[in-house]
DNA sequence: CAAACATATGAACAATTGTTTAAATGGTCA
DNA sequence: TGACCATTTAAACAATTGTTCATATGTTTG
């Protein structure tokens, strides 16, 4: 059932969705078609959309730390850090060396903090 | 079983966790201990780890629009696309006004794109 | 080499989440 | 008022995700 008017601005009814404004969904629908950006952005808020995740940012944004130090200021398992960590580093937030059998986290880049910032603005309105 | 040594940088084991550099956890725990923001900008990047609400919202910084329009655009469902919309708004990403039947939505302010932006160029490195 | 230790990994489980389907609002207009 | 339409909402389901437990790497040191 498709019912087309070619007007402006008149509704279109194509594939059960209604379009109200035909022109501007034309529009927006070209600029963002062939944008590939869309998932990887939603994949990077994925990784920092997490508590544990966002408190090891927080920590290593203070000070270079091993595992076992962030499991016992966190909290948490060596286990479920390592899990997390590991999360962080393959969407290269965080980067990490080796010292004998220690493995010492950091920060990526400054880029890190700065999506923190500005997402703390907004909380903070 | 607690073994502990009080000089610097000497292990300590409490809780099943082993700490490697006690003065430097010490110190981060105190600075990180009574920050509430925390679970907030979690929960704030949690609403951006989706995929349609990061096209939803990429849409709309070309366009106000409404319900059926983003629906199709999107080649989703006006439910789905409601659900989603409402998860925006309640994190203060969105707003909307209504005009007779139709609900527009548009971006709630310039912070949300600041945020993508950021986000985009961490990607782009 | 073997024991000790820091870290990483795999499988499994509970909890959370996004979409669908169906039905309910809330508004317009004849 | 009553039919119609855009949107919202509720319940249900499949899919994803974070943690735990157990085990495996890899390094140091006696």
């Amino acid at each position: 059932m498709v019912r087309t008017k070619t007007a402006l601005n008149l509704e279109v009814e194509t594939c059960d969705q209604t379009i109200i404004h035909q022109d501007v969904v034309q529009r927006v629908g070209k600029v963002i078609s062939n944008e590939t950006s869309v998932d990887d952005v939603a994949d990077l808020f994925k990784v920092l959309g997490d508590r544990t995740r966002i408190r090891l940012l927080r920590a290593l944004y203070e000070s270079e730390m091993c595992v076992c130090d962030l499991a016992y200021l966190l909290g948490m398992t060596q286990s479920a850090i390592s899990h997390q960590l590991r999360v962080l580093k393959q969407a290269r937030l965080v980067k990490n060396r080796r010292d004998g059998k220690v493995v010492y986290y950091s920060l990526a880049d400054e880029h890190v903090m700065h999506i923190f910032n500005e997402a703390y603005h907004h909380i903070k309105e």
